[in-house]
DNA sequence: ACGTAAATGGACGGCACCGTCCACCTGACC
DNA sequence: GGTCAGGTGGACGGTGCCGTCCATTTACGT
């Protein structure tokens, strides 16, 4: 089948393909398509953080109170959906990452800055994934999480110059801090939290340039039943 | 249909319903279905370290030459599969467990336990999950898992009590650590393992009662890319 | 060699989810 | 009020996996 490379060249429309609603900025559509959206955004970030990512669509379109092609119409694919619900979080995300930059005293914004992802992180099942896995579809990772990686590097290096991180210290120990606190996602929320600032305490006591002979205090440890779904997949 | 609940009492029969093959030892099976069983086994524990226990049953079979009726035949339930693949890890790891017990220096028993343990949670991405939800239906995970979790407490109080773990230690921090090393369990091996090693050296730093000044060194930091997998599902 | 029961593989119906299509509403504009 | 593009919901075909059923093959005892 080699001529004709699809494009289909005689239809007038192909030069503005979808220009119907899906590529339409919020602000013009419909005041109710508008309701909606904001519902089916709703609905989706509720379902995902309790289900994981993977929940079914029609999932969130009857929490939405809408029909599936109501969902599909405004998010053609499950990843622009996940884009767009989780787009503030995101945001939230890099306005901490900046607080944490500008914060003078370097290990003081890195560890203010691991704690809120973390507690984000184990909090929010879809969340979770979502940052962790990057998204190479959904979002404009390249730019974004370079400039994230270098910032990162940067903070890193504030900090030991400051002397407060052991000499040892590399910034691939931030993912891999990320990558084992988001190990407790799978547990309940009323003890992932706890057991999350636990280890985040655990960590950075470990991370310091010179630990006092007598460590400070932990926070508590919650009952770890690890019988729990720990991840395989939806509820 | 109130008559007759079921159990076809006119079936001579129904008094050994399933005594076909089933739940019969494998020694008595016939020479061709023991190599078969051999190697559905063989074929489970590589597809489910490789992609998970929710590889489809048909590729397990796939792999090890056989239809999926042989499959469903041997091992009636996934959970019976599983149960039956990782009968010899979990073994092994009761054996790792007996010998920390055994060790005069309860804090390296421990450390020697869970670094094994830690290894193969990050090596074998299905013995992660199982080992990790314990597989109520699979495993009498009642008497065995509060066994363990009885020596558990008595490893770690030995090591509370040689004076080798801070004094806030608590036995919840096993778990702890257990499912922040499953949290790398996404990661391809050659970057789980090394990151693993190393989570495990900050920890133990951690939980030491009397850090020295200056710390011991650590192993390498892998390249961490945390663009990978991650979980999701699936390859 | 042959009969029988165990063993096998693939086909099949069932189910859950996906993503599209279409016939019917509804809000905006004349 | 009428028109119509934009919006909606549910039905529908497609796909992948599950677990069973059955016609055929294979090993063992005689």
């Amino acid at each position: 089948m080699p001529a004709e490379i699809s494009h289909n060249t005689d239809d007038p429309a192909s030069a503005a393909p979808l220009g119907t609603a899906i590529d339409r900025l919020p602000a013009d559509l419909r005041p109710d398509a508008r309701r909606n959206r904001e519902r089916v955004l709703k609905a989706a970030r509720e379902v995902f953080a309790a289900q994981g990512i993977d929940a079914p669509m029609s999932t969130v379109a009857r929490r939405a109170g809408v029909g599936v092609a109501t969902l599909y119409r405004r998010f053609p694919t499950r990843s622009a959906l996940l884009a767009a619900a989780f787009d503030d979080q995101l945001a939230e995300c890099a306005t901490v990452f900046e607080e944490a930059l500008a914060d003078p005293n370097p290990g003081h914004g890195l560890y203010t800055l691991l704690e809120t992802v973390c507690t984000t992180l184990v909090t929010d099942r879809g969340f979770d994934t979502v940052f962790m896995t990057g998204f190479p579809e959904a979002l404009d990772c390249g730019r974004e999480r370079a400039c994230a990686e270098a910032g990162l590097n940067h903070l890193v290096q504030r900090a030991l110059d400051a002397g407060q991180l052991r000499k040892d210290f590399d910034t691939a120990d931030i993912p891999l801090l990320l990558l084992a606190v988001s190990g407790l996602a799978g547990q309940p929320p009323e003890t992932a939290l706890p057991a999350a600032r636990r280890l985040l305490t655990y960590l950075f006591q470990s991370f310091q340039a010179h630990p006092p002979s007598r460590p400070g205090p932990l926070p508590p440890a919650p009952r770890m039943d690890l019988t729990g779904p720990h991840r395989t997949d939806g509820v």
